[in-house]
DNA sequence: CGCTGACGAGACGCTCCGTATCGCCAAGCT
DNA sequence: AGCTTGGCGATACGGAGCGTCTCGTCAGCG
């Protein structure tokens, strides 16, 4: 209804801003429309005439996180769009240097408040779920369909294997025990996830 | 605080039924405590004496039920405490036939409307994420755990690998596809997890 | 340069929160 | 059986935050 053309940019990441500061500091359920808005020096009504909830601007406010951190570590250079997994030849060594990497990246208290806040909210809101899912997992996701393929090409896959269930195998198991805590993780839980996965729990 | 022994058994039913309906039919968000105090035909107080938050109210609730349920399905035999995972000794088949029961039990309204917003809830209330693991989740994994030991004795799985990190390469997919709806589950999937987790990605 | 519409500010009625305070009445002790 | 205690349903309260609406103001487009 709005008219983009008018839209301030200061005030669209000022409130970026105070919705990830805010969530940082004092939680996600504690952090409200109007805070957000005083923080950001900013009318109520601004924030209502672009969003529709408070989880819709966290969730714009983390994907914009993300493409900043993306060009960042870009650099100058116009690289294609995506990063993508290490292709050394050795399927488990790449994975496991990647499931590294995602241990690193989840404990970074910057991402792990908003990013569990978001997940928690798109398990009760099914359409921030829907767009939760499409934007910020499936496209990583996708990242291992494609290690995976060339895996199965190199023939250190079996053919017959669907890589998209096959990812589920190191990645769900990693996702599950930090949103819910059921146990710590660790380099050597992921290194032994990847091992678990490619040679099976049955005898060889 | 307050003196157990006067407690009102009614009144404590009566909000377990209030809550459950009301989260099943307008979801947890809307729920309030007003709301289940009304409808359970309660004061606000008794709520509060006993309870925390609504959270906590659910949680009970939701641990009632299924305690009610294990006891009809019991019959009037008094047997051991907890369910087991059967031993054909055919572990493939006795996983794909337990999981196969979880996904009708996940489907099952019933149980999803509550055990969704709980979960949803512990990602962010560490306190009652601790809890919701404890008591639903853990009882819950500890039985795989018993199956892959027997299986290990029996050789067939091997002897290094340990359990409670091989249970997550089935049940955490399953869990994940089902809390985040990253994509449909059905028989076929679980089945195909047993048997990617059992004969591993790589060629044999 | 003149319009238009987004902007910051804040008032509004509303719902729900969590607390306090009523008699009332049933459980538990003597 | 009588008395005491404390949980009970009910309701009022102040406060927070919701989402809407309405002010001037002012920046950007034509």
């Amino acid at each position: 209804m709005p008219e983009p053309k008018r839209r301030s940019e200061k005030s669209r990441k000022a409130i970026y801003d105070a919705a990830l500061a805010l969530v940082a500091e004092i939680g996600y359920p504690r952090t409200t429309i109007e805070g957000i808005a005083a923080r950001a020096g900013v009318g109520k009504q601004t924030i209502y005439r672009w969003w529709n909830s408070k989880a819709d601007v966290l969730l714009e406010a983390f994907l914009d996180l993300g493409e900043q951190a993306e060009q960042a570590a870009r650099g100058e250079g116009a690289e294609p769009r995506q990063y993508a997994i290490p292709d050394t030849g050795d399927l488990a060594a790449d994975l496991k240097a990647v499931l590294r990497a995602t241990v690193d990246e989840l404990r970074d208290p910057k991402f792990e408040a908003p990013s569990r806040a978001l997940a928690a909210e798109g398990l009760v809101d099914a359409e921030l779920g829907r767009v939760f899912v499409a934007k910020l997992l499936e496209p990583s996701l996708q990242l291992y369909v494609d290690r995976l393929r060339a895996a199965q090409k190199a023939g250190q896959v079996r053919p017959e294997i669907d890589p998209r269930i096959a990812l589920e195998l190191f990645v769900s198991p990693l996702a599950q025990r930090w949103l819910q805590h059921t146990a710590p993780f660790s380099y050597a839980y992921t290194d032994t996830l990847v091992d678990y996965a490619l040679y099976g729990l049955a005898p060889r």
